[in-house]
DNA sequence: CGCTGGCATTTACATATGTAAAGAAAATTA
DNA sequence: TAATTTTCTTTACATATGTAAATGCCAGCG
């Protein structure tokens, strides 16, 4: 819990009070590979902090093949935000890459206590306001800079990721093909 | 006035003080055609609301390259809302395709009264949750679809937009050149 | 009225990247 | 260890899209 707490203070600390009340909405749970935090289709209800492991964020396009968004790397934040805000049916999965750690707790439940703490509703703004952050890094990101560069970021930003993922996976993410970043490594390799 | 009071109650209602005190950050101001609200390099402190007219927002490429990040239809708010947050130098400049009105307030006045008034933080969070869902509408429509369906979203997006802007600069939010918007266009017409 | 400049389209060619299939390598399982 | 499956790389080819240059179009100005 210490490390929930810690990644939570980070962000904007809290008051005891709020504190306690939003401890009590995280359960812990275990993910195991391949479980699913959220699925395509379903309405999101619930918000997890991540405190070990890594999870994907994916969808599909219309031929059936994955693309995957984002990695999650704890401690971070799961959950299908963009669900979650809009109550609309889910569209990019949320899938663990290897057994995970993490804390549980029900959306909706979070946003009430919004009202009730002034600290909370400035949490949930510097959340927002840090996932749209990350966002127009990406965005940038995948205008300005070609598939090499993207991918030496990557490797950069995610160290471990490279040892745990199939190369297709890290592909996906960077919106290539697996020949493609074939021939993206191997050019590095003689360079 | 009323135009920008409607727009904020929209996304969320604020008791009368809360009114009152933004009310007055915010000052009328005429934004000319080609006139930037926010340059590269320097760090952005106003956050303004656009009444009347288009903006874009664009950067640079490492050739000196725009790219057409963005269109700002009046009403909306407009600012370089990366650059107020993390008090970087700004990297996406906006500037007027139309002639403009605009109001523009002091973003760090503006964020001082999060302290005071939960509503206007509340308002934050809900500005900073909508930025973050367009944005990943955008980012799936990136990755999801071909230049030819982000054309046509696009038409549907900003009917007017084609009209008065030359389609270089929409070839350049498509992320494509020039000359492929012309051929998709072609393909359009014979089909 | 004819120039001029700015934009759009077209053409020709170069390049990046995709797809499919085959073979090599690595990991997993029996 | 051998067999099997999964993943990675390579090859060959197709396609999408970029760049550069030529041409066409049109509005506004002298």
């Amino acid at each position: 819990m210490n490390d929930f707490l810690n990644y939570i203070n980070s962000i904007n600390p809290i008051n005891e009070d709020a504190l306690k009340e939003i401890q009590q909405c995280f359960k812990p749970k275990q993910l195991l590979k391949d479980d699913f935090f959220v699925k395509e289709g379903e309405y999101a209800h619930q918000i997890g902090f991540l405190k070990k492991g890594i999870v994907r964020a994916y969808f599909l396009n219309q031929k059936g093949k994955e693309y995957n968004k984002q990695f999650f790397v704890g401690p971070s934040i799961i959950g299908a935000y963009t669900s979650l805000l809009t109550k609309q049916p889910n569209k990019i999965a949320q899938q663990a890459l290897t057994d995970c750690e993490i804390l549980v707790a029900d959306f909706n439940e979070m946003e009430k206590l919004y009202d009730k703490f002034h600290d909370l509703e400035r949490l949930g703004r510097k959340i927002a306001e840090f996932y749209f952050l990350e966002k127009e890094q990406k965005e940038i990101e995948m205008a300005l800079l070609d598939a090499d560069k993207r991918y030496l970021i990557m490797r950069d930003r995610f160290p471990a990721i490279e040892l745990i993922l199939p190369q297709y996976h890290i592909a996906s993410y960077l919106g290539i093909s697996p020949t493609q970043l074939s021939r993206i490594r191997r050019k590095l390799k003689n360079s």
